[in-house]
DNA sequence: TATCCACCGGAATTTATGGAAG
DNA sequence: CTTCCATAAATTCCGGTGGATA
């Protein structure tokens, strides 16, 4: 049923923005400069997550693109060191540095590789406002940052060191779809990667309703509804498809994401799938009971408590697994019980009491 | 109520690994 | 070949927290 599926990735930018109009003229004003050859203004973009923060910035800086010669680079900075987003940045204006160079080495590179206006997009940059990145970035002449982040006044506060530049940026908050917006939007993917007519106007918005305006969320419930709506061999989407196409999103993407993690998570996961749910304790003294055999053949080593701990956090993190109950001990259940495990460390290593 | 204990999670430190320059 | 710089993962250290116990 679905004719182009990459209208669907998460990373599709569609030809039009519905709906931001404001803010693509405040961007575009932000970057005026930039046609003079000097660098944009600093821009922070706010809001939840799924609401276009990312796609918004790529598709205005796609449109300045069109008749400005500008530069520019999108980098995610979840977890990314200063090192990480410079390197990413000179990749992005063709001059990659040396593989080890010394942090300050790399921004003399870069300040040096810049030949003309370029902006950076630093995606995911909840925890950058520390990070001496944005800084040495500050140091380079024609470059200016797009700064992507959760909570507009928390990342100004935590922004010490760089503060004055940024509390001078154009700052955009972007909020939640009304219900009538974001099934225009989805009509607009419907039209772009579906037959027609196989969806209908209410169905959309019961979607964007179900979504409570989160666009990255209505997006895949949409594909989900057509693919169901594919195998259960119907001609076009039914009510029934919509009904189950927001589990079946929310689960693709765990499938997705405990595929993503390394070895030590799946173990644990495997020993918390076991048993459906499991306390501290209980969980810890079965890591170490199972761990031997689970590592066996393995180039990898068990892990200690607090590691553990850390990986625990990424599979909640992860919707894979929940806590539950008191604060103090919690236990741990597994989320979806249809999400199995990549691997059975616990055969060999005895049953449960 | 005061004290104790086990776990949580942030921060610093250690360890392993790898590329590049001298 | 050795040294330098960097990253990533894991461990150590430690203060905070909340339930249990005397």
């Amino acid at each position: 049923m679905i004719t182009d599926p990459r209208v669907f990735e998460d990373d599709h930018l569609p030809r039009e923005m519905l709906h931001r109009e404001g803010a693509i003229e405040t961007l575009l004003r932000a970057w005026d400069h930039t046609r003079l050859g000097e660098a944009g203004d600093e821009v922070i973009i706010a809001g939840p997550s799924g609401v276009g923060k990312t796609a918004l910035a790529r598709h205005t800086l796609k449109r300045l693109g069109e008749r400005a010669a500008i530069d520019h680079a999108h980098v995610r900075c979840l977890g990314a060191t200063p090192a990480t987003i410079l390197r990413a940045v000179c990749q992005a204006v063709g001059a990659e540095p040396p593989g080890n160079a010394a942090t300050e080495a790399i921004q003399t590179h870069l300040a040096e590789s810049v030949a003309r206006p370029t902006i950076v997009i630093l995606d995911e940059a909840d925890d950058l406002p520390e990070s001496p990145a944005l800084e040495l970035m500050a140091g380079v002449p024609q470059l200016s940052t797009v700064v992507i982040t959760h909570d507009l006044n928390h990342w100004l506060a935590r922004a010490t060191n760089t503060h004055d530049r940024y509390a001078g940026a154009t700052q955009l908050t972007l909020g939640r779809y009304g219900v009538a917006e974001l099934a225009d939007i989805l009509g607009a993917r419907a039209r772009a990667g579906l037959p027609r007519g196989v969806v209908d106007r209410g169905q959309l918005e019961r979607i964007a309703d179900t979504v409570a305006g989160v666009a990255r969320e209505g997006i895949q419930a949409l594909r989900a509804a057509a693919e169901l709506a594919a195998e259960r061999g119907h001609s076009r989407i039914e009510s029934e498809d919509v009904d189950d196409s927001f589990e079946q999103a929310r689960h693709r993407i765990r499938c997705a994401n405990l595929q993503s993690l390394p070895y030590h998570h799946h173990v644990l996961y495997a020993i918390l799938f076991e048993s459906g749910q499991l306390d501290g304790v209980t969980l810890h003294d079965r890591y170490d009971t199972v761990a031997e055999a689970a590592y066996a053949d393995h180039h990898l080593t068990p892990v200690g408590k607090r590691s553990r701990r850390n990986k625990l956090k990424k599979l909640i993190a992860y919707d894979l697994v929940a806590r539950e109950g008191p604060k103090h001990d919690p236990t741990y259940v597994v989320v979806d019980a249809d999400v199995e495990p990549s691997i059975q460390p616990l055969r060999e290593a005895g049953s449960l009491k």
